[in-house]
DNA sequence: TGTACATCAGTGAACGCGCGTTCACTGATGTAC
DNA sequence: TGTACATCAGTGAACGCGCGTTCACTGATGTAC
């Protein structure tokens, strides 16, 4: 038997507010003081919860991984097919999820710092990137090989297309997004509906 | 006049190692020390070629931004049309870009981290996505309004590409890669050749 | 019900450490005459 | 050609500051009898 936990709620709101400051602000950015404070705690009770800074990144990586805790994926499961897909689309080539970075995938966020972050807490955000594309394949057009081509280059588009709709001002995003969606679409093998 | 610089050679040597850093590591991870060093001078000297760790940052953007400068582009400016478009294509989403990203587009290892960093340096970051969204507008076949709107898809699906990549490990990427390269080759209405 | 004690969860001060920035200083280079 | 001086480029020690981590302590909760 582990040790028995603490306080689970306690835990659960440290492990909340790192998930969405990391997403919002970076892993090495984000202070144990500030997620302690989020959640409403001095810093120096971190360690009773979690044994480093390292294995909270991966706490909360893990979180985000559980399907059902999937931030912009919840209440589609009922979808499927291309109607799944074009969901999974507009949801993540959204402006919300392009403004709102501390409550949507990790993958736009953390992408590129984790990979030189010791301790490979990529393997996570890999593991997304993977699980996600599984999802888009099985509900692709097509047989099985070219759907998981597709659905590899379209979880590409998505991430990229949050990655750069935020470095660009507001006036500009909305229309970049919309050429992302149109090209997701498409080359999900998709009709081309609304713009 | 501006005061006369004190050794241009000095200076490019610290800007041209801060360039590989950031984009090698990050902004933030990145110290002055590490550039100095990697530039062979000591820490102290930097004040006296740039006012701040942030102006060096700008700096380096603003030359990655220089048509001629463009790392991964360099020898392509003889082509023209559908060629130029499928070499941007394949250097872009290569395995060379995805092992080397200090010598690679700054898009993808800093595009989420510089919309954090206070003073707006993401600005130059989008200049280079336009830029970049432009020069390959100005070649895909197609009205100006579409290839204008495939390009920008095009922008989002090479970054999202490398980012991708960069998180999955070595005997995965070059498979991702591939699927990337065919859907955009495909998004950018090029004819699908060889894989 | 009441008392004594053990355990638990969180507090807040303190520790190294690294970073961005400053600055007095050193040695080399250039110029005046 | 030689001397005196000013300027320049870079050095290295020092400064605050914030961060991850540790730890002695406090007050609350639970249990034994």
């Amino acid at each position: 038997m582990a040790a028995a936990p603490r306080s689970a709620a306690s835990r659960a709101r440290i492990l909340d507010a790192a998930s969405r400051a990391f997403r919002a602000h970076g892993y090495a950015a984000t202070g144990i003081d500030a997620i302690m404070s989020a959640a409403g705690m001095t810093h120096g009770g971190f360690y009773a919860h979690f044994p480093s800074k390292a294995a909270l990144l991966e706490a909360t990586l893990v979180q985000l991984n559980e399907p059902q805790r999937s931030p912009l994926f919840g209440d589609i499961v009922a979808l499927s097919g291309r109607r799944l897909v074009a969901a999974i689309i507009d949801r993540y080539l959204s402006r919300r999820h392009r403004d709102q970075p501390e409550a949507g995938c990790p993958l736009p966020t953390l992408g590129a710092e984790l990979p030189r972050v010791p301790g490979n807490p990529s393997e996570a955000l890999a593991a997304k990137a993977r699980h996600l594309a599984a999802l888009l394949a099985d509900h692709l057009p097509g047989d099985g090989a070219t759907a998981r081509e597709r659905a590899q280059a379209l979880v590409a588009l998505l991430v990229g297309g949050i990655v750069t709709a935020r470095t660009l001002p507001e006036n500009h995003a909305e229309a970049w997004l919309r050429s992302c969606r149109r090209m997701a679409r498409t080359g999900a093998g998709l009709a081309q509906e609304d713009g």
